[in-house]
DNA sequence: CGGTATCCCGTCCGATACTG
DNA sequence: CAGTATCGGACGGGATACCG
């Protein structure tokens, strides 16, 4: 194989690249949202709580632009757009399924190691 | 079960919190360094390209908040301080495995669908 | 060696207003 | 309904200097 090494210790390495998109707060979210089929702009801001339109926005353009999801416009009035997963995008939605249950798994525990860890430190702001 | 549901969905669901400490760029990197075994600071730092020291520190401190990473100081003159995966960080770094296996495998066909997306786009800057 | 403290600039992102 | 445009505050994060 003459294909650089994917290596996302390196800089330059492209992985960093996708690794950064999953990143963002929210294409996680998206994605997850997106597992059960397709849904509208409206669906899914509805769906993921505390998103922006604008963020929103954003997200799906990124999702769409890596080929992970795809934008359907029905040509109506009023418009009506619909999200859905492409077969990349569902490849992806396993792995981050693996990871939103380690969350969910873990979550107690890291709280617990937080507030421990917390209450060890030095009152700092408390006059 | 009368914990209430771990739903990334609500804004203010505590997984939410785990969710977007994964999402900064260095701690998938960080764990991923220490899954052959516990490292100094400064092979860390050597290992990770382009990680500047204040990044690296904050991003093992939260890992350490979170019960995820070990500190161990050696005192000795110069110092030695040594990192380490804890059990729940173990247990961490096989869903971002697969995390990484999977952007190492799409980060081609992502680079060529953002290739195509861009070249279908309006030329704006082209006056 | 392994940090902490400070400065400072870029970007993220929410709020708001406007459009097809 | 599903956006785009613009502004402005908050914050991430790099560079630098200094400490135990």
């Amino acid at each position: 194989m003459d294909r650089p090494p994917a290596d996302p210790y390196q800089r330059d390495c492209p992985s960093r690249q996708v690794l950064d998109r999953i990143g963002d707060r929210w294409t996680v979210l998206v994605v997850g949202a997106l597992s059960d089929g397709p849904l509208r702009f409206s669906q899914l801001a509805a769906r993921i709580d505390g998103v922006s339109q604008k963020m929103l926005t954003q997200t799906l353009r990124a999702l769409e632009r890596d080929g992970l999801v795809t934008r359907t416009i029905y040509p109506q009035v009023p418009p009506r757009v619909e999200y859905e997963l492409t077969e990349a995008g569902v490849t992806l939605q396993e792995p981050l399924q693996a990871l939103e249950n380690w969350a969910k798994t873990h979550m107690p525990t890291i709280l617990t190691a937080r507030q421990q860890y917390d209450a060890a430190l030095p009152a700092v702001n408390t006059p």
